[in-house]
DNA sequence: TGAATATATCAAAAAATATTGATTAAGGAG
DNA sequence: CTCCTTAATCAATATTTTTTGATATATTCA
């Protein structure tokens, strides 16, 4: 089987913003404290991360716009969640370990 | 088995990079050409990428840098292939077709 | 040796991202 | 309704990344 052409950029353009939103050191932890967590809001990831919440929320929607994770919102609390599916499509599964609670 | 610790930021640090590296629409495409043609030269990719050679040049660095290319010189030519096990261990089966030649 | 070619690197400018602190919006408790 | 809490957004600034064109280095070929 032939690697498959990318006339269509579509496909390029979802990669590279999943990648983008991969590629930063604080989002990686975020992502990696919400596989320990499962859920988390945004109040506690805050203190977690030790990062102020305006700040936070701005990693936090671009990680959303990924869609590499996904939003609850319950009242004024927002619940956020990795998107398994999406992320075990992109990653191997050596780095299950970072992302994949289910290893 | 538990998530790993991240505690120590080696391994995020180096995702970091190799993601970043994966970020950019341009990038993705020379490891696609990179994988349909196994090995190519400067001149050949500038080409087919449409692209200046000091621009395709610094793309590359960066690819080099994250270790997810190669480079073999051969007299004043250059040829740059996928770092294949890198690049395994990294993403999905799924996504193969993009940068696995070999399914 | 001298001219031509391939590639890397550099510095300046342009563009994209990230950070900060303040503000806004909306829900829950009294 | 009013106050308090949670979280999103905004505008200004700072930082990082990318682009560009020029230059440098090294190899080949005549």
């Amino acid at each position: 089987m032939k690697p498959i052409q990318l006339s269509e950029s579509d496909s390029l353009v979802e990669y590279e913003k999943k990648f983008k939103a991969l590629a930063d050191q604080q989002r990686l932890k975020i992502l990696n404290l919400l596989c320990e967590a499962g859920s988390e809001c945004v109040c506690d990831l805050s203190e977690k991360m030790d990062m102020p919440q305006s700040k936070l929320s701005y990693h936090l929607k671009i990680l959303l716009d990924a869609d590499l994770v996904t939003k609850e919102t319950k009242g004024t609390w927002s619940y956020y969640q990795l998107n398994q599916p999406i992320i075990n499509h992109l990653l191997s599964e050596e780095l299950c370990c970072l992302f994949r609670p289910s290893c």
